[in-house]
DNA sequence: CAGAATGGTTTCAATAAGCAACTCAATGAG
DNA sequence: CTCATTGAGTTGCTTATTGAAACCATTCTG
């Protein structure tokens, strides 16, 4: 694989998930899609190209595609590195809900298992102290 | 605009960011570009495409053209809404940093203005778990 | 003012995406 | 066991997007 550049994670992270459809076919996985059609539903996305995102998906390591139990099709699960997008989609949904929603639109929101809204996820210092993109910097190196 | 599927809010955040190069223009964006060839030599994105992405990343209002200084070229800076990306390139950066880099393979980190490295971010709950995609669900409607 | 740099636009070839139809193996119903 | 169904792709064709390079109009710089 050429990376855009090397040397930013977000540009590697992009070139594996920045398309239009990778990051929605990772969502509808853990909202529970396991086989072809479910993501092809869901998604609406055309066949050749679901087929071309899952083998790109599972070449990067994210998604695998594992032996059901007998007499059962094999089915797509994520891997952990798949998983650990999730507070990518997180803070992308909750943007989404922010941003693209005009004023008094509906829109759905994230609960977490006692019901609760999930706040807003914010980067935070090792201190507690909530940061922007002016009190950071990017580190080249280790 | 036609949304891919206008009641998620992850599918509309990636019909306006989720492309090749969006995300890297606000990347760039945070890290002081202003001018049109700032962000084409950082990202080394064809000059079309790169007006065509800030038209679109302004006609949704995360970038907007302010005027400069007398004498001074106009430049484009972040709206509200686009410093509020901020969250979601963070999270994308860590994903990169720990899953698109082999063993070993050295890469910049995230630090604060205090020289400490930036903590994973992590969803939390209002009583501050840490939430996974099997604890949280979507309710549509609000 | 002249020349260079900036901020685009236009054109055109190459690539990717979308759509419909087709294959082929694995279930499932009778 | 046989035949219909579903899942998981392929193939071929059409449209949309991307990229490279050339072109043009402002804006600086000396």
């Amino acid at each position: 694989m050429a990376w855009t550049d090397p040397d930013c994670p977000v540009a590697r992270a992009t070139d594996v998930v920045g398309d239009r459809w990778s990051l929605l076919i990772v969502r509808d996985a853990m909202d529970g899609a396991r086989s072809f059609t479910d993501f092809q539903q869901r998604t609406g996305i055309a066949r050749n190209i679901l087929t071309d995102r899952l083998r790109k998906l599972a070449a990067h390591g994210l998604i695998a595609q594992v032996d059901a139990p007998y007499g059962k099709r094999r089915v797509y699960e994520l891997t952990e590195a798949g998983k650990d997008l999730f507070p990518v989609i997180v803070t992308l949904r909750q943007w989404g809900e922010r941003h693209a929603y005009s004023e008094g639109e509906p829109h759905s929101v994230l609960v977490d298992d006692h019901g609760e809204i999930v706040p807003p996820v914010v980067p935070l210092a090792t201190d507690g102290r909530p940061l922007t993109s002016t009190t950071t910097t990017v580190h080249r190196g280790t």
